[in-house]
DNA sequence: GCCGGCAATTAACATGCGTTAATGGCCCTT
DNA sequence: AAGGGCCATTAACGCATGTTAATTGCCGGC
């Protein structure tokens, strides 16, 4: 299905951070237990249960959501190829959320204690897997001001651009498109609308002709005048590297 | 002003991941520099601005806030005495996000790179201050179930449970009683709501004789009440060791 | 080739919250 | 004592989005 290692999209994140040696990269690579395959909406993690192992995710999708008592949902998360189901396991004895399969997946599996020895041999690559957490709060805050001060039209945008840029960032993209297997309910437990809305507020995406999405995939037809109605700004993907350099240049000269 | 010395209350957080050995606590007491009196509406951090230091709260409130290109606001986090300003600047060379002081504040520093080799000396802190953003990142999360599920009177509640709650972990609580300088405004950014609604949500949650808040000062009168209008589980502000040794008793006994 | 179920679509109607704007209270300044 | 600014409060009205519910299309199973 996926060529090459199942590390491939990782490695390729991480290296946004800091590019890893070979040998910190050969010794990540050597980490990886089993792959397990998932079926659509079969639970990852659980919240509250302790994880033997960090999940990664090789191909397909999953959600971290958030179930109130009374059944209303929030997705908070999207993990995509090259996302570790929960990196904070290694600290924390156990999981905080629950996290499904989106659609059928194939998830690899880095047994904890492995993990962590690799990381005292590699500080790098412990300073790196903290930087990818880092990461996922800038998207989270991200999101809350969607959802917070974004309108339907706006937020949809908004999400359509993250996505489409991450994927960009594992090499999953095809020219303006990409793979995208949301269902319309789940935009609307992501965006916070109703699904009804959700579905106005798509046509009208599509009527301005911005955008397209349907049978699970995404085709961005302009994606400057998307960026520009969703105020979508890529900084906060990269948090670090690349806008410091811009900065340091200024500093010593 | 502040009894005791500077890093008391954060500690007193720490301590809620793992105590802190007496060496260890000395260690990171001695790292601490000096301290600046912001005022309010002052700057703390800026964004992207290369950080030397990294801000502890003493006494005092601060907030984090992204405003979009058109002025709208949304305020992600508040930082109450004890939280760090941006511990993720040890990771990151520049900040990711304005911090401003709400009311005036007194912000003791660590010199960033004291506290890096403190930490090198120490990985247990390390592990704790990593453990401290893992929170924050909780909450940012709930944050988004709060503005995105919950009702303007829950989501106000909510907020208000949080804020207490965190208040009382770092002994800043006098019975039902704290501190509380928001602004309705203030509130209206955190929680996405116009100021008008705020007024009317806070005096319906006066109206039912569950909290009130004015000048200054937030008075819960009924927390249980307050707690089960919002579906608040202070659960997210303890990640780990607590929530799992309450879920290991169901399992076998 | 029919049936069942899920996802998308549409329409009609309802409402929580936003907007605008006016008023009053408080505190600080002069 | 008068003036100005910030904040809280209130009222009237409007709108973006929610709700309910019916319809359609699609796809896989039998």
């Amino acid at each position: 299905m996926s060529p090459g290692p199942s590390t491939t999209r990782l490695l390729l994140r991480l290296g946004d951070f800091a590019p890893l040696s070979p040998d910190e990269s050969r010794s990540l690579e050597s980490a990886v237990g089993p792959a397990r395959l998932y079926r659509p909406h079969e639970d990852l993690t659980r919240e509250g249960e302790p994880a033997a192992h960090i999940g990664l995710i090789v191909s397909g999708f999953a959600y971290r959501c958030r179930v109130l008592p009374d059944g209303r949902r929030q997705i908070v998360t999207y993990l995509i190829p090259g996302d570790l189901c929960d990196a904070r396991q290694l600290l924390l004895p156990a999981a905080t959320h629950t996290v499904s399969a989106l659609t059928a997946a194939n998830v690899a599996t880095f047994p904890r204690e492995t993990l962590l020895s690799v990381i005292e041999r590699h500080p790098r690559i412990g300073q790196a897997l903290c930087w990818l957490a880092l990461l996922e709060e800038q998207i989270a805050r991200e999101w809350l001001v969607n959802v917070g001060q974004r309108t339907a039209l706006e937020r949809l945008a908004h999400l359509l651009c993250e996505i489409f840029t991450r994927m960009q960032a594992v090499a999953l993209t095809d020219g303006g498109r990409c793979e995208l297997p949301l269902t319309q309910v789940e935009l609307a437990d992501t965006l916070a609308l109703s699904t009804v809305h959700v579905n106005r507020t798509l046509q009208e995406l599509r009527r301005l002709g911005l955008v397209s999405l349907s049978s699970g995939l995404l085709e961005i037809h302009d994606f400057d005048a998307l960026q520009s109605l969703a105020m979508f700004s890529p900084d906060y993907l990269h948090p670090g590297s690349q806008r410091v350099e811009r900065r340091r240049r200024l500093v010593p000269g």
